[in-house]
DNA sequence: GGGTTTGTTCATTTTGAATTGAACAATACC
DNA sequence: GGTATTGTTCAATTCAAAATGAACAAACCC
């Protein structure tokens, strides 16, 4: 089972300790402590802190406090429209955003050229560029909102 | 621009030298070849070749026969459609399917634990993962459709 | 306070994937 | 045929990302 995940992850661009993690929890009946993945993944403490970590940001994982224990002990969230909407905010948009910014000094850039006709053909090639960053703000709603169901 | 393009990539799994070499023929208004490439982007002849190689399989570029030369050219095709198509196909649905079948080797596995509550457990989350699959299953040509328009 | 448990951080090490480059086709040309 | 040109393959190397583990912080208990 836990092979299926890190293999799930790895698509992502996640690593495989990600993977192992959340893996685990995904079957696991009750909660399991940063102590419990440690021992039952042979994994350093350093990963499972981080995994953990990068897991909670994604609203992937859950930790189950009130308990009379101190520890933290962790479940996975298994809603895939929370998962799909952690992705895309974490993983997704910042790459679009970062894409954006990048673009937006070309056309600064391409402004400079001189030769009328490179400028046309780069003008295009920008506006190409920007159409598919417009579609992938369009489609990534609709995603949300088809795995959200 | 090209870094434009590496970033891209990156996010979708792909090697950088991908990345660089679909870069420099979207901003090239003539045709290059691969010997153009190797020199242009300073990589080796066996990273354009292997690079080149996936572009093709993705549909990403295509080759300019017909020319007096015995070499060949090679254009970035733009069309979005094609892009999404050839990455879903090539990319996406082969660990689909291998995840399936992971899974069903899973749901042999689950059927020889004897606990029942156990089993029970152990079937709701395979079950999960199920509908999971289905439902990426189910967007797949959804994104492709919005993104190819 | 001192001691214990739990979790985080981050410099170092490891590992796996990407890149290289040299040997090897394949094709063209004379 | 021989040789030049172009492109591919794959073992060896390189490099970036991930994992480690030790030092550090934080919280708790007595």
């Amino acid at each position: 089972m836990i092979e299926v995940f890190v293999d799930g992850v790895k698509v992502l661009g996640l690593p495989r300790s990600i993977g192992e993690i959340y893996g685990l929890l995904f079957i696991s009946p009750e909660p399991q402590s940063l102590d419990d993945l440690v021992h039952r993944l042979g994994i350093s403490k350093g990963s499972a802190s981080q995994g953990l970590r990068t897991l909670k940001e994604l609203g992937a994982v859950k930790d189950t406090s009130g308990s009379v224990s101190r520890r933290t002990y962790y479940q996975a969230d298994i809603e895939l429209k929370r998962l799909v909407g952690g992705f895309i905010r974490e993983q997704l948009r910042p790459h679009l955003e970062s894409g954006q910014l990048k673009v937006g000094r070309l056309v600064e850039a391409v402004s400079e050229q001189d030769d009328p006709e490179m400028q046309q053909f780069y003008d295009e090639r920008i506006e190409r560029l920007e159409f598919w960053m417009r579609r992938g703000r369009q489609v990534l709603p609709i995603v949300q909102k088809v795995l959200g169901q």
